[in-house]
RNA sequence: GCCGGGGUGGCGGAACGGUAGACGCGGCGGCCUCAAAAGCCGCUGUCCUAACGGAUAUGCGGGUUCGAUUCCCGCCCCCGGUACCA
């Protein structure tokens, strides 16, 4: 039965025999009553027309590396795999060749299948998700509709980011240094009414549930960052008219420093913020209104950019500052943000560079209130001091450290009515209107009397209609607004004329709640069954790009907790682990269709087989790190698989060698710690480490040393791991049992070992001695190396360090 | 600027504070073969030496230690994220 390793007729006979018996698919009786069920889930990809890359193809295979180990150790392994094919990639791709997304999907989704299969993924085909099957966003829909009845859904008119080359409002997410993320174009500023997830009202417990799940170090800390937390005050300084009388408006400000309320010199209102004109002095208006419209055009471009150079006007207005009583100028200026805090500062020029930057440019005074050790009250500051110390010019609270001090100063603010302790996020509500045409419409009538009404569940999905033309344009409406047969409709509660919603949602919240779906695809009158949800989730393992560390994964976390709090899933977390693969970067150079660089894999798979080329993405380097494809680097791995199908058809009968068993126990212990970890890099150099040790010299190998690397293999090199395993007389598949094999501790000990000689740090000699040699034994015999005894001669030795079963050092001088 | 992650042979990358460079690519020499594919054997950081053997070497500069790629301090550079967040 001695014949060549020819990858393709292997990899094609186990496909074939994968599919006709069914091992990587459940029915619903088997996903009921699955044994040890483990959830293994990949972030599924958009479908393009390119078709997958080896970027694509390292993050599944790593996935599904992990999901083949578990099932070797006996779990029932999940590991499904859809498409998110809405949203603007599709829909602009349609565009540019004149195609439409209904026609060009499902072939793009044909070709990604054909050539996820042929990697020899384990995914359960019958448990596949389409984000644009109506059968799909039925559900998407439904979730709006749950969101929006227990009131977590606003629709709010607010400023936007505006794309005026995508013609359409992109999320404070997609607008990448005043850039639109997708086209780079500069990005403009409208106020349209959206539709937002208040994901804000979540932020407290988005934040604290990070503490105890097993994520990345890395991608919690991402989310804490983007999450934001900051504790201070929200103080309020009363606007002040000409004569210094109180006019009953109120300047609200958030600060995390509202101890040093005593040198706050003025006020600083963002350009867009409703109080302008209520304090603007009439000799004013024309300055004031002309700097508004400049900050309004350069809006979230040009103020992304952090000058020292600031810019604002006086709005001639004044308030009082309740700390010291004292009248102080109100401004406006561009680098205070309406999306931040409540869009207004108390000016603090002494203790913030900003400020201070600010008020030198526009001579407004400074006042010291800190001072720093070394300082006196009067000490002139030539830059925000921001450092320790205590208060000063800050009347009967001078003196009080700056440790104890935001508590002071925040306890008699809210003693004397004017402030209280707050507790501000930088995350904002989500808004998942888009006024496009390729996603789900929101499922949403608008009725005169009864106002916007949530479509009945039972009238799911509302079925986005056939457009031939759904080409934006620069009115900013949606391309359904344009279909009046579509729009206008009968409102649900009262019957009378209304008008559908004509945005659809955003991508986002399609790939929300997918990994809900999978494994109740079976059920089409319900999103997710109860008891099938219950029996597979929270995911066990999600591994996916870090890309999505921020907004996927916590969008993903806030639908889970909101509709846990409905009482539709009995978990808060989706994703009990995530792991974030690591980039690839082909020949030392990031990998884009412009360099011309990008690697598919159809051509390599050709030459050289799945198997092969799994194997060789991940030994490249450390799996969440990434690696560097070079061409060249594939003949390693080639040439250790077909040196394994050697080994395994010529091996003989016998009894192992020892020291050869003793390796191959090692391996396995190294793969079984290993491979959880996902360090696959490191494994799969043991595996041929041992396979040469195996083969060294050309020495006659048996049987049993060789036949564990097989189901060590499997994960890595799933096909021939299959073929010979079955060449060793298996008829069943290797994943459809608990094969992996067991290391045993007695095999593992070394008889032998090798001790590092050194003189004062520098090896001269190594020795072999039997494993438990008494120390004075081998320090003796180290003594005795030539090589070591000849830097001994003729000096002091002054101390000799042991180090058990590994270095003996003379430390002389 | 801030937050992550990194800088190790010609290259990708290994190294519980204990023999730096595992494993692989590439290169050099040889074997097998009609030939190719696959395979097999040996060598391969740099410098000095005919050799034995030395010296030197993990971005740079210090420190701790018998011993540092690993720990500490201060720099430089690269990659990713983020950005006037009050």
């Amino acid at each position: 039965m001695k014949d060549g390793y020819d990858p393709a007729a292997v990899e094609t006979k186990w496909q074939r025999l994968w599919e006709e018996r069914g091992t990587n698919r459940f029915t619903l009786e088997e996903l009921r009553a699955a044994k040890d069920p483990y959830y293994n889930l990949m972030m599924f990809p958009y479908p393009s027309a390119e078709g997958l890359h080896v970027g694509n193809i390292y993050a599944f295979t790593g996935a599904d590396v992990h999901g083949r180990y578990q099932r070797l150790r006996g779990r029932t392994v999940f590991e499904p795999m859809g498409f998110d094919a809405f949203g603007i990639h599709s829909e602009n791709f349609a565009l540019k060749v004149g195609k439409h997304p209904m026609d060009l999907i499902p072939s793009n989704v044909a070709n990604f299948t054909r050539q996820l299969r042929r990697i020899g993924g384990m995914f359960d085909w019958t448990h596949s998700v389409d984000t644009t099957d109506p059968a799909y966003y039925k559900w998407t829909q439904w979730v709006f509709v749950q969101l929006f009845k227990a009131g977590l859904a606003e629709r709010k008119e607010a400023p936007v980011n505006w794309c005026p080359s995508c013609m359409t409002v992109l999320s404070n997410e997609q607008v990448i240094g005043g850039e639109c993320e997708r086209c780079g174009t500069a990005v403009e500023q409208r106020r349209i009414a959206q539709w937002f997830f208040t994901i804000t009202k979540y932020a407290q417990r988005l934040l604290d549930n990070l503490a105890r799940i097993d994520w990345s170090e890395k991608t919690k800390k991402a989310q804490v960052n983007w999450i934001g937390r900051s504790e201070g005050a929200l103080l309020r300084f009363p606007v002040i008219d000409a004569k210094g009388t109180e006019t009953g408006r109120v300047i609200e400000v958030f600060t995390t420093r509202p101890d040093t309320a005593f040198g706050a010199t003025y006020m600083v209102l963002s350009p867009e913020h409703p109080l302008v004109d209520k304090v603007l002095d009439p000799g004013l208006i024309a300055p004031v209104y002309a700097y508004r419209d400049k900050a309004r055009q350069k809006d979230l471009v040009a103020r992304q950019k952090i000058d020292k150079t600031k810019t604002g006007v006086s709005t001639g207005g004044y308030c009082r500052n309740p700390a010291t009583g004292e009248a102080i100028p109100i401004w406006i200026a561009d680098y205070v943000l309406m999306g931040y805090g409540t869009g207004a500062i108390m000016a603090v020029p002494g203790h913030d560079q900003r400020d201070f930057d600010f008020a030198t440019q526009f001579e407004l005074p400074i006042v010291r209130v800190v001072a720093g050790p070394g300082d006196a009250a009067s000490t002139p500051l030539a830059e925000a001091y921001v450092g320790p110390g205590v208060l000063v010019n800050s009347g009967r609270f001078d003196g009080i450290d700056v440790s104890e001090s935001v508590r002071v100063l925040t306890e008699w603010a809210a003693a004397e009515g004017w402030g209280e302790g707050q507790v501000n996020f930088r995350l904002h509500d989500w808004c998942i209107s888009r006024q496009r045409y390729w996603g789900p419409p929101i499922p949403i009538i608008y009725c005169d009397a009864c106002g916007p009404v949530a479509v009945p569940e039972s009238d799911l999905p509302v079925v986005l209609p056939r457009v031939e033309n759904f080409k934006p344009d620069d009115s900013g409406v949606s391309p359904l607004a344009r279909e009046e047969s579509w729009y206008r409709t009968k409102c649900p509660e009262c019957g009378a004329d209304a008008r559908r919603e004509t945005d659809v949602s955003d991508t986002f919240l399609d790939s929300g709640w997918y990994f809900l779906r999978y494994p109740s695809t079976d059920f089409d009158d319900r999103p997710f069954d109860p008891t099938i949800t219950k029996k597979w989730l929270p995911v066990d393992s999600y591994i996916g790009g870090h890309e999505h560390a921020v907004l996927h994964l916590l969008y993903s976390r806030f639908i889970t907790m909101a509709l846990h709090d409905l009482g539709h899933v009995e978990f808060e977390e989706p994703y009990d682990v995530f792991r974030a693969h690591g980039l690839i970067i082909a020949e030392g150079a990031k990998m884009s269709k412009s360099k011309g660089n990008v690697i598919v894999p159809d051509p390599v798979i050709e030459e050289f087989g799945a198997d092969t080329l799994r194997t060789y993405l991940m030994f490249l380097g450390p799996f969440e790190e990434g690696g560097d494809y070079r061409q060249e680097g594939i003949q390693g791995p080639y040439g250790f698989l077909h040196r394994l199908w050697d080994s395994v058809t010529s091996a003989v009968e016998g009894t192992p060698d020892p020291d050869v068993e003793r390796k191959v126990h090692q391996t396995i212990r190294q793969l079984t710690e290993q491979l959880p970890e996902l360090q696959y890099n490191t494994a799969i150099a043991a595996l041929m480490e041992c396979l040469n040790t195996i083969r060294a010299g050309g020495r006659a190998f048996v049987r049993a040393e060789v036949a564990p690397l097989v189901p060590l293999v499997a994960p890595f090199a799933p096909h021939i791991a299959e073929e010979l395993w079955e060449r060793l007389g298996h008829s069943a598949s290797i994943f459809d049992g608990p094969n992996w094999p067991a290391y045993d501790e007695s095999k593992l000990a070394e008889t032998r070992v090798t001790i590092a000689i050194q003189v004062n740090g520098k090896l001269r000699a190594s020795i072999s001695v039997a494993k438990g040699a008494a120390e004075p034994d081998i320090v003796a015999a180290a003594r005795a190396e030539n090589s070591v005894s000849r830097h001994l001669d003729g000096v002091s030795e002054r101390r000799v360090i042991y180090v058990k079963e590994r270095l003996v050092n003379f430390v002389v001088g």
